[in-house]
DNA sequence: CTGAAAGCGCTTACAG
DNA sequence: CTGAAAGCGCTTACAG
């Protein structure tokens, strides 16, 4: 049987206030008594149940991050951020996985009721603003990652200029008929990319084809798979005219178009999206975000909200950088 | 202010026993009631606090996963497997990420000892075995994966056997110099991929020299990164004479070390470790370890467990598999 | 089918 | 510096 706080005051010869006390590090206990709670309480395997004490404090000192673990690269970088802050705070941090298969809104609000954290992170999920707004009424701080929003503090990436930025460079060494290898055409960052494709495109006088637009046959993980992109460049390789360039819209993509571009013996400059540390040995030319950055200003976004609720809410907007790399050189 | 219970009880003219047996789908419930206290707290967003739940009834229905987040695919893989059995048996999963750098036993017990879950995950975490058995006296269901030991159920590698296998191929091709690209030496996976790099050269009569072991400079994750394989095969590239074959411990420095081979324009088989799902695409010849049925079977093992906490220790040890794509064809 | 009441393991004014 | 006692928001025999 695991011991409670009143085993730990009955061998220490204390009440339970006192052991309460040593616990939280309150400094109005006498050295002596500390030292021999902290001992027996070692000895015992005694440490105070979370449960019980987050119920009676009603301090949680948590906060929660909701993710697709879909993400990966991508998240490994934003934890970093994130952790860096928490750890000095001494703020700890549960990471709840979020099914993108079961209704993603419907598992956020059962979160957000059950009361886990001060302060919530929702991290690439893109509800809708009418979602957002809905999630008001639980009157909790939340912040969001990978996303923009005038609803709550959020941190997000200008995927429009990324991809205006992307297919621009393309156009300026002189491509004309640009390819855009896509994800699922639902997914926000996907659509917010296209569109900073079409801006580009529109930019320099060329007409948008929907022709243009290509899409492998898996579409799990939002069609962000190595496997989905063989696919797509397979299907943009045998098509006639034969696109000049390509702009494809994650790095994980890329890999999957690199190799069917390499089985066909053929060539096909490509910029891609996301800059994973693999790009960087694998020659992707990509648009860079700063995720570490990101996972930092979200969490501290977070924390100054939940000590300070009424404080006016702020958004960041990350710019995109474009890295030049040999994928997109021929 | 949140809402409890006693505001739902009230609003719906009834007892708080009642309100909890709707919420716990008693069924001794009249059904009109039961929807009436059903959607007065979907109006006045009210749900259980987890934590006064948890207390109150002694049962957590969660179990928990510490990982090192270090592991990227691997742990998506993983993952998988997991949830694929909880999701049927409605238990909630909790993820910690346990920091490398902070002393893993120590925050492992820390853990154990606030009695979140009814049961633990511990994913390549490579406790000793005297680690292990300390974390007996908290009497709790435990599981280990990507680790073997006799003291809790476990779910791991051969990893000699693997290395033995990639080791034994290059060998059997005729190659008699081969170099091991190393991680981290003290990693625990490392020492052992290497102990069957070992076994393969010695039955082939071949000796083993520790100047054939080669490291990259940058050991954050354990030197597994791209950046670490890249720096290594520089200097297997600059060494004399030069290995005519290398076995490398992970993917991920496969991939660095491929972008030596390629910058500086030469021919080198070699022979990796993970399959990752990019492996394919990149063409590494490699070591399949099959990371979703890990997650199945090791959670599996851990619910088991929980119900039946006097069963027998078991352990199972999953058999790598050698898959050859194009890196090691010259 | 429902309610009154004890109890889960803690924290924290309050009093000394 | 320490203790007695109320309370955190629930669950669950027990009784009806």
């Amino acid at each position: 049987m695991p011991k409670t706080i009143y085993d730990i005051a009955k061998a220490a010869n204390v009440s339970i206030a006192t052991v309460s006390r040593v616990f939280n590090s309150s400094n109005t206990v006498k050295e002596a008594t500390k030292k021999r709670v902290l001992r027996i309480a070692d000895e015992m395997g005694y440490h105070p149940q979370a449960y019980a004490q987050r119920l009676a404090s009603r301090r949680k000192n948590s906060i929660m991050m909701l993710v697709p673990v879909m993400s990966n690269h991508f998240f490994t970088e934003i934890l970093k951020g994130t952790q860096d802050i928490l750890v000095d705070l001494n703020i700890e941090l549960t990471i709840q996985n979020i099914n993108q298969e079961l209704g993603v809104f419907r598992q956020v609000e059962q979160i957000l009721k059950r009361q886990w954290a001060d302060g919530y992170l929702l991290v690439s999920l893109h509800l809708s603003e009418q979602e957002l707004k809905k999630l008001k009424r639980f009157n909790v701080p939340l912040s969001l990652l990978d996303d923009v929003s005038p609803t709550f503090d959020s941190v997000g990436f200008d995927n429009v200029a990324g991809g205006y930025k992307a297919t621009t460079y393309l156009l300026e060494k002189g491509y004309r008929d640009i390819a855009f290898l896509s994800g699922k055409v639902s997914s926000k960052p996907v659509k917010e990319r296209l569109q900073g494709y079409k801006k580009a495109l529109m930019e320099h006088q060329i007409p948008f084809s929907d022709e243009r637009i290509f899409l492998g046959d898996t579409m799990d993980r939002d069609g962000f798979t190595e496997k989905s992109g063989y696919q797509a460049m397979l299907k943009i390789l045998s098509n006639y005219p034969v696109p000049d360039a390509v702009f494809c819209s994650s790095d994980i993509k890329a890999i999957g178009a690199l190799k069917a571009i390499k089985d066909l013996n053929v060539k096909l400059p490509m910029v891609s999206y996301d800059n994973l540390s693999i790009s960087e040995y694998t020659g992707l030319s990509t648009i860079h975000q700063p995720m570490y950055e990101m996972g930092y200003h979200a969490t501290k976004h977070l924390i100054e909200r939940i000590n300070n609720p009424e404080a006016p809410i702020c958004d960041h907007v990350h710019d995109p950088e474009l890295i030049i790399r040999s994928s997109s050189e021929i």
